[in-house]
DNA sequence: AATAAAATAGTAATCATTACTGATTTGGGT
DNA sequence: ACCCAAATCAGTAATGATTACTATTTTATT
C-alpha cells in the first residue's frame, strides 16, 4: 500500500459514506457504480490490506461472510439472526481486555457481538 | 435429532474429552480413532444440528473455521493469533446483553473474543 | 521520457462447508 | 421377534466465499 489507486480510494469513499457493515460483495457492487470494470479480486485485496493496516475493521459475526466497519474507534456490535443486519454499541468498559491481561494474555483487540433480534424485526413480526 | 447414534455419540465423547476448542476437522480425525469410516459429513451434520440444539457452542473467531465447544455455560474465549489456540476466560459481567436490551436488542447470546498473544507464545518467542 | 515498483482486471484455483443419494440403522407398534 | 416408516449414515459431488496467478496498466521518481 505505498501508491494511491483511485480504486482503493473508492472503496474507502463507499465503505465511509454507509452506515451498514458491508461485505466484499455489498462494496464491490456500490463501488461498479463508481468504477464499472473493477475487479471483484481488486476489492478483497484492498480490504484485506487495509484491515491489516488497521485503517478499517474486519467482523466475522458467522453467517460465512466477511464484514467490514469504517469505524476503528472500540464498539460492540449486535446481530440480528432475523434480518442479518448489525448495529453499533457504545460500552464504557473493557472487562475482557482487563480479564485476560490479569490472566497472562497480551490482547490486541477485543470484540464484543450480541446476537438476537433487532428492534426492527421485532416489532415488524 | 430424535434417534440415537453411536457417531453422534462419539462425536459428544471427543468433544467432552477435549479442552481445546476443536475444528469439524480435527473431530473428525479424532473420531475415526473410534470408528474408523465415520463420513466427515456425518460430523459435520451432527456438529451442525447439536449447534443449533443448543447442546454445544459454535465459536467463529475469525481464522476461516469453525470451532466447536461442549462448554455451553457463558464464558468469554483468548484467541491467540500466533499459535490459533483458544483459551477460556469467565467474566463475572455481561455488560454487552444489558447495554442491547437498553437499545431495544434482545439478545440471545454475547460473544466475547480478545485476540492476541498468549503467555506461552510470549514467552517462547 | 525512461524506469522500476505497485496496483489492476480477469480468470483460475482453493478449500471449508453443504447438498445429494442410495444403503443402513433405529424405535415404536403389532 | 418381526415389520415399517423415519432417521441417520457413508460416500461423493456441488457450492461459494476467498485467494492466487498472470499479463497489463498505473504510479512515483529521476
Amino acid at each position: 500500500m505505498k501508491n494511491y489507486s483511485k480504486q482503493r480510494e473508492a472503496i474507502l469513499t463507499v465503505l465511509r459514506e454507509t452506515d451498514t457493515h458491508p461485505t466484499a460483495n455489498w462494496i464491490y457492487e456500490q463501488v461498479r457504480e463508481i468504477i464499472p470494470n473493477i475487479s471483484l479480486g481488486t476489492v478483497y485485496r484492498n480490504l484485506s490490506e487495509l484491515s491489516r493496516n488497521g485503517d478499517i475493521i474486519s467482523l466475522n459475526v458467522g453467517d460465512g461472510f466477511e464484514h467490514f466497519d469504517y469505524d476503528t474507534t472500540p464498539h460492540a456490535h449486535l446481530h440480528c439472526k432475523e434480518c442479518g443486519c448489525i448495529h453499533d454499541a457504545r460500552l464504557e468498559c473493557d472487562p475482557l481486555a482487563e480479564l485476560s491481561k490479569k490472566m497472562g494474555f497480551m490482547p490486541d483487540t477485543t470484540i464484543y457481538v450480541a446476537y438476537g433480534i433487532c428492534q426492527n424485526c421485532k416489532t415488524t413480526n
